[in-house]
DNA sequence: CGATTCTTTGAAAACAGTCAATCTGTGTGG
DNA sequence: CCACACAGATTGACTGTTTTCAAAGAATCG
């Protein structure tokens, strides 16, 4: 499991076999099988988590138990509640596996004592989150300008692997649009 | 001007004073009137902007002339495009002064400077962007569950000063309403 | 298979957007 | 100081989109 996680970090930063010992030393790893949680609202997220295989999904359940997702997770991305993380106060989102998954997981504390450790490292991390925040403003113009149809083809266009993953129901609950009109929306655009 | 960037400093980190030094010889200052462009779509954004006085929007302007604002940004917030500064590619998005402004320019290499030399800016600079993250995330989660009603209630319970400080329509623009369906909504809520 | 999950469809209702007109307040130039 | 223009807010009538609820079909999985 371990392979994958370093397999990615080679491709975006050179580091040492002794920094991959280090790495390893204070990683731990998690099998999820298709439901099974990795944060449930009301725990504290003590984790940076990295999905090694399968599909996560990150949402928040409302009290009418509707669920909005925030963040698909496939292979090669990370996840976490960096708000809980940040905090020490129990989250209100929950994690759980799409499909039976294999998880990296990087305690609070050792994930900051590699970006201390690797200079390396900590740039490719503040990278990323450079890279996250550009993605997240997308996410945004696009939830406040466009219609549900241009929400959806540009979706497919953007994620066509995460469209074939996931039902469509999960795409609608990302999209802030209910399962029918995704649904039919759908129906519209294949007819053309 | 300098001074209420080293102010808004001080308060977050240690400096010394060489170190505001250096900071101090690489910026540049800016004053913009009322409605004058800080960024226009079309041309590449080389500078972080650090708003020392005054009130930006960020915003994106669609085809058919119409303007989605993707942030509001009072004193004491930084701004700019990312994406654009990272790609070196034309920005779509335009940056322009709701209120007389006086603003702080570091460009691009020598704010990566700044980060390379002076290790407790990068990590201010780390955490911010981190809060970043938090901050549009829950925005996400509003904007993807919300309705109308919802979502300029929150916005006021959140954001009180930013409420009195711009026009409605501007509001209905940030949450992806239109100006009728929010001065209604809000003449709904004030009812109650 | 039988059960569950997922998708589709229909009809009604709620919601939000558009267009156009009016009203308000503000500030600028004569 | 007034008049006028202008930006902003509100309102009404209408249209269009999206949600909701309910039911029925697919598809999938143990």
């Amino acid at each position: 499991m371990f392979e994958t996680f370093r397999k990615y970090l080679e491709d975006k930063i050179a580091l040492t076999d002794q920094d991959y010992e280090l790495i390893k030393s204070v990683s731990s790893f998690k099998k999820l099988r298709k439901r099974q949680y990795l944060l449930q609202a009301g725990d504290v997220c003590r984790f940076n988590a990295f999905v090694c295989k399968g599909f996560l999904r990150y949402y928040y359940a409302d009290e009418k138990g509707q669920e909005h997702i925030m963040q698909f997770v496939p292979e090669n991305y990370w996840t976490g509640d960096r708000e809980s993380m940040d905090s020490g106060l129990p989250s209100k989102y929950n994690i759980d596996a799409i499909e039976d998954s294999e998880i990296l997981l990087l305690k609070k504390e050792d994930f900051e004592m590699i970006r201390k450790t690797i200079p390396a490292f900590n740039n490719f991390v503040n990278d990323t989150l450079r890279k996250n925040i550009v993605v997240l403003q997308e996410r945004i113009h696009v939830s406040i300008s466009f219609s549900a149809e241009e929400k959806y083809s540009n979706f497919i266009l953007k994620y066509p692997s995460i469209g074939n993953r996931v039902p469509l129901h999960m795409i609608a609950s990302y999209l802030g649009v209910s399962a029918e009109t995704l649904s039919r929306v759908r129906s519209q655009s294949t007819k053309k």
